[in-house]
Formats: C-alpha cells, structure tokens, sequence
DNA sequence: CCAAAAGTGTTTCACGTACACCCATGC
DNA sequence: GCATGGGTGTACGTGAAACACTTTTGG
C-alpha cells in the first residue's frame, strides 16, 4: 500500500478545537495521547486525512472516531506548517474549531474509549504539539466572531433563557454585561422565539424560553441586517 | 531524488490573490498558464510548497518567482482541499491574499518572463480550476476586514490624500461614502499624520498629502481604541 | 473664465450606556 | 419569609447620517 512521489511531501492533518460552554464558563475538549511523542499529554482531537476525503470531511471523521461527536458546528480556523512543529517530520495541520451543545455531547465524550476530558479553557493544561497556540487563536476567533454572527447559539440548548444566552456572551467575551440593555437589544434584533415555555426544576422563578430563528435570521440577512452584540 | 511513504499523501500548494487600486479600482494579479490542464487560462499566482519552508514562505518565494513582487502585506485566507478540484491529483491549496502598491509593482510584473497582468476584479477571466471561488473569498475577506483594520493603506502610496482613501473605500466596498462625514471620522481617528505637503502634476486644487501612522495606531490599539470605518 | 476637485459645519436621529427596584418561585 | 434570579423603563450623551456651497488651481 506504499507509494512513491518524485519530490517529499509533508503530510497533512486536521486538529479539532472543540468549545463547549456550561453553567461555569468555556469549556475546550481534549483527549490524552497514549503514544510518543507527547504520551500522557493533553492535546486536540485529530488525526491524518485519507487522500479521498475531503478537510473537512476528515475533520468530522476525527471528531466522531474520538469523542463520539457528530453533527456540530464546524469552521475552518486556520493552516499550521511550521516546519518543526512535529518532531517526527513534516507535518502540516489544518485546524479547525467546533461549537457543540454540551447538553447533548457530555457522556459521550467522558465515555469514549480514549481519554477525553472537558477543560475551562482558561485553565487548560500544556498541550502537545504547538496545540496551545492553535487553542489560544480559536478562543480568539470565536470571541471575535460571536459578537456579529449569531454562532453563539451553537453552544446553548435548542430552548434557552435570556440569562443563559447573556451568560454565553459574558463567558466567550470575558466581561460582564448590562442585564437590561442586552435584553433589549437582543429581543429588539427579532431573531428570537418566544416559546411560551417556561424552565423547570430551578430554584428561583422559572424564566422564559426562546429559540433562535434562523429561518428568519437568514432572510433578515438577505435584506442587509447585521447581527451584532 | 523520489521519496515512498506508507500511505499515501496529497500534494501541497499555495496560490495568491494580490490586490492592487488604481484609480479607477480594485485589481487583481493573474497569471496565464503554459501548461496543462487549463493552458492557456488565467490562474492565481501559486505553486508547491517545498517540505522544508513554512507555508508563508512558500507563498512569498512563489510571488516573487512568478511576478517580481516581494515584501508585501500577506495573510492567509483559507485551505481548500475538496477531492476532484485539480484534475490530476489529489491537491490542497493554502491560499493567501496580499495586498499592494500599485506604483511599486505595476512595472515589474508587467514586464516578467511570465505573462501576468492586472485585471479589475469584477471584471476577470474565468480562472483555472477554483480560482474564481478562491478569488471571490479573498475578495469578501478584504470587504470585511478592511472595515475593522487599517489594512487599506496597503493598497496606497506612502502619501496620499484623503480623496485617495475614501475612493479606496469606496472601491473595496462597492459603495459612494459622505466626504465630509469620511474625513471627519478618519480624521478625528488621529491615525494619520498631516505632512504639511500637496499633490504635485494635478489639474486642479492640490490636496493635502497624509500618511498612515502605524505607531500610533498600534499604541492606541494597546489601549482599546478600535479602528472602524 | 471654466472645469475639476478640495475643503468645510450644522442639524437630526438612533442607539449605546448607565442605573434600581419589584416580582415570582422554591425551599 | 427568605434567598435567588426574572423581569422591566428612563434619561443622557455620543456618534452616524444627511446635506450645499465656497475656494483653489491649472489650462
């Protein structure tokens, strides 16, 4: 199954930052490498792509045989080849970063064959590889991007309160924001449902439960709306 | 000079879309391809990346084999990998974008060995393989990030007048702008230096000259100022 | 003197920001 | 009844947008 090429070639991979957020703050995926170089270490999910795969189709792949995730959003971050990032060769990576709903990926992630574990992303231990760096420019990313494309939403529960959806913002931004202000000006935006539903099971007054309306976020779009916080 | 792998690996290459203005608008560098496939066609100055040099470098050695230029403003905008999207094999693309002087480069690519030349980018040649789709993503790129950074004056001499900068804006973003709420805005900014001289060889009223104050810019950014147009 | 672009101020309106209290619910 | 968060309105200031005429220069 070898082959041949006329010149060297560096191989290519893709790397998954995977955020997730809960009641505390952002959250990153990592799994726990089992072999050199970096065994023991911490690093993000990811792996070689095949040469009839597609990046991002690799990336998915990565993803699912890793952590058990699948059908999340997905976005290309950026390409690393520095050369020495691997000591083994050349490796060129394309990084990628992913929004899931920890609601629904939580167990499967913990009870995966690998090792893999959810970190605050301000409190994530030394990484393998020059995976600090690739972190640290999708945290940035995402702070830049959550603020005027509504991907947020990819990080809550399909049904979710006002409070929660201005703790995402509070938590990617790192910084507090104005309760009543972001209430207006979210709800002034109409992109929001208003279920009619309320939350169960807290131990305060229920608060009410929307939904982001995408449908009608993309025909907004269309007519030269810009979503921004 | 052949190398075997155990599995095997796609071939790796960058491609550059370079922009430049002029006085009508915005440009686009294209070379014409001698071989095949597409010989013949207009295509993205680009080529292999050698296994030892870093993707940016790959990029900038490209640039300058093929059109003469170098030291300029280069990002990387995106890696396209999609099966099937060169005809012989399997390759990925890292694309960048650079942004020129015309006056520094008009000259030079003009008159290398290789036939390249300047076309507005709403008005190109239908490029080989996706370079139109990479040619139109790079274009959004620069749409969107020239707003948020002062990236534009890239595109201009050292000396400009203000009347340069707004039709910069006015060409990268496809739309008439207010002069004087322009000037005003740009102005207060305190970016740019006033350097007390005028245009010389115009037809009309001289206008002040200015340059952009990159210093200054980057002190304030420390700061929190944001640039925003 | 004519053509061409440089340069300049004011008004209006929308939106961001700051800010404090009562309400509903579970325990 | 108390603790916890849910939910609401107003006043102020800044900045974006709309808008037209005079000045300067070269030909």
């Amino acid at each position: 199954m070898s082959v041949t090429y006329e010149y060297p070639r560096p191989a290519l991979t893709v790397d998954c930052v995977v955020f997730g957020l809960d009641a505390e703050d952002l959250k990153v995926l990592l799994i726990q490498r089992g072999i050199e170089p970096f065994a023991g270490r911490w690093a993000l999910p990811g792996g070689f792509v095949r040469v009839d795969e597609s990046l991002e189709d690799a990336a998915r792949r990565e993803l699912r045989e890793e952590t058990g995730i699948g059908e999340v959003f997905l976005e290309q971050l950026y390409t690393i080849g520095t050369p020495g990032r691997d000591p083994r060769e050349r490796v060129v990576t394309v990084a990628y970063y992913a929004l899931v709903k920890l609601s629904d990926h939580t167990i499967r992630a913990a009870t995966d064959a690998r090792n893999a574990a959810w970190f605050a992303v301000d409190d994530a231990p030394p990484l393998a590889f020059d995976h600090d760096r690739i972190l640290a420019m999708a945290h940035e990313r995402l702070r830049g991007k959550v603020r005027y494309r509504p991907i947020g939403f990819e990080l809550l529960p399909p049904k979710f309160t006002l409070r929660q959806l201005q703790h995402l913002y509070e938590a990617v931004l790192d910084r507090t924001l104005d309760k009543r202000n972001f209430r207006k000006k979210i709800i002034r935006m109409g992109i929001l449902v208003d279920l009619d539903e309320i939350e169960t099971d807290v131990a305060h007054r229920a608060a009410r439960l929307y939904s982001f309306d995408k449908k009608k976020y993309d025909r907004m779009t269309r007519q030269g709306f810009n979503f921004e916080i």
